[in-house]
RNA sequence: GGCGCAUUCGUCUAGAGGCCUAGGACACCUCCCUCUCAAGGAGGAGAUCAGGGGUUCGAAUCCCCUAUGCGCUACCA
């Protein structure tokens, strides 16, 4: 039997939910339920003066929130745990023994401050910074005198001086590295916390981490992950690493260049099927070419053949896009559920109800539907008596027709729909010599307060007769004023 | 600076030696539909496949060099 295949994806818990960590969840999830395996969540979470406390929280809602709930993972169980570093110390302090004890690492008393002062000194001879292995030299005796002492002290992995080290990428092949570029990295902090290069293969290791998804900014550790792997005496899971997306600039996405924040994306209404296909687009494509396309598709079809070596720039113009064609596919009932958590406490609900059809092509986000259709809720926005006036027509001859409407408008019979207006209204227009669309467009601008807004008709009838005439009033006096 | 990864329309991509006078999507333009705006439909413009050398009867696809971009180069992840 072939190993079960379990993915991971690994946030530190520094801020708020990043897109990026959605991105790479998206892959980790559908490879694993591909192959029939299994997604864990580990929280990363070494790093204490990054660490912020109410992140974890906000990532699993996150992932939840975008159907990649993980199958493993804090607060979720799972037998593989505890999926918190921080609650995992111990595990680390052994394990880098180990590497003390089997002579693949030392210990490295040098300060900061000396660090900082050799790199300098490096930066100044225009070398390469690496560390310059005074503690690898120290006597036995020495460093038990240091130790006796009580001196503070990391641990360092002893990395090989000569030959290669490489590995087998499933985006990208044969990735190899010369040992002698490799610096002596630290691997437990003098705090007694990990750094990434530790706690990840320690991890990944028993968590029985098959294949290692991951962003490509860790190719060049990825090195030392494989060396530790050989040290420890362990087999060394798949690697793949995924492109970055990338800013405008094509630097490394960044919450100063693009909204990083998966909050802000639910927040503004984005649907998160809609966010899903958007990123399974970045980097990835259906063998069919198709465009348009859930998560199940991306599990059913997802394969690291498929995937793209170059980054993406993140477009939210195309995510707008994507997203409004989403929310078109909804029915009138789904788009009216979805919006509830975009409107206000009070509204009139049975009137989001009836408005929902009628705005539904001209949303691109849930949290537009207020914006656009305000004058359908409460008064219309103040505008100049001018925007009454066809362009090439006079304020009396608006007025007039504005008179001609109101009493149109009054007289037409019940029921109060649009069939039955339309017809008359097109005659009037004539009638006043003018063209039918003028005319719309001074009843909009008496109804909507804009040149532009969601149907006349449909809005006419969701005010009602009163109120249709009561903002037709307004104008003619607005109007009046001004003339 | 060193090392690594990358390079097809503005953007996301298709493309695994002949099907490519390079296809689709977003954005853009035109037209149709139409009460405005959208949505929808039909068209259009847009890439000498980073550049240069090879290999081959034939290269966007394979190899090499150069350029450019990005990433890493922390007791961050």
């Amino acid at each position: 039997m072939t190993q079960e295949v379990r993915t991971r994806i690994a946030p530190s818990p520094t801020g708020d939910p990043h897109v990026g960590t959605a991105y790479m969840s998206l892959f980790d999830k559908a490879y694993a339920h591909h192959r029939g395996g299994k997604f864990i969540l580990r929280i990363e979470d070494t790093d204490q003066e990054r660490y912020n406390p109410t992140s974890v929280g906000e990532i699993i809602k996150a992932l939840d929130w975008l159907g990649l709930t993980p199958d493993e993972g804090p607060g979720i169980g799972g037998d593989y745990g505890p999926y918190v570093q921080s609650e995992r110390l111990h595990l680390y302090q052994e394990h880098a023994q180990r590497l003390i004890e089997i002579g693949a690492a030392y210990r490295c008393f040098c300060t900061r401050e000396r660090l900082d002062r050799m790199r300098a000194e490096q930066a100044a001879r225009k070398e390469p910074p690496h560390y310059d292995r005074t503690c690898l030299r120290l006597s036995p005796d020495e460093v038990e005198g240091n130790l006796a002492e009580g001196m503070p002290f990391t641990v360092r992995l002893q990395t090989p001086d000569e030959g290669t080290t490489g590995f087998n990428d499933m985006v990208r092949g044969e990735i190899t590295f010369e040992n002698r570029v490799l610096d002596d990295p630290i691997l437990l902090k003098s705090d007694g916390f990990p750094v990434y290069h530790l706690a990840v293969v320690v991890d990944d290791h028993y968590m029985k981490i098959s294949h290692v998804v991951r962003g490509e900014e860790w190719i060049s550790s990825t090195p030392i992950h494989v060396l530790l792997y050989k040290a420890f005496g362990w087999e060394t899971p798949a690697f793949a690493h995924m492109p970055l997306m990338r800013n405008q600039d094509r630097s490394k996405i960044s919450k100063r260049k693009n909204n990083t924040s998966m909050k802000w994306y639910r927040e503004q209404g984005f649907l998160p099927e809609a966010m899903i296909n958007f990123l399974a687009l970045m980097g990835w494509s259906m063998p069919d070419g198709e465009e348009i396309f859930g998560y199940e598709a991306v599990e059913r079809e997802f394969s690291f053949n498929r995937v793209t070596t170059s980054g993406p720039v993140f477009d939210l113009v195309k995510l707008t896009s994507i997203n409004g064609k989403y929310i078109r596919m909804l029915s009138d009932d789904e788009l009216y559920n979805r919006l509830l958590p975009y409107l206000p406490e009070n509204i009139d609900q049975e009137r989001v109800r009836q408005v929902a059809p009628v705005i539904k092509d001209r949303l691109t986000r849930l949290g537009e539907f207020m914006e656009l259709t305000a004058y359908l809720f409460g008064p219309p926005p103040p505008y100049e008596a001018s925007l009454l006036v066809p362009r090439k027509g006079t304020p009396a001859a608006a007025l007039a027709a504005l008179a001609r409407l109101h009493t149109l408008l009054e007289e037409l019979p019940q029921p109060w729909t649009h069939e039955q207006w339309e017809a008359a209204m097109r005659a009037l227009a004539a009638d006043l010599g003018m063209k039918a669309g003028d005319l719309f467009m001074v009843l909009r601008v008496a109804v909507t307060g804009s040149t532009v807004s969601p149907p006349l008709f449909e809005s006419l009838e969701i005010l009602g007769k009163e109120e249709t005439l009561r903002r037709v009033a307004e104008a003619e006096a607005r109007l009046g004023e001004a003339g």
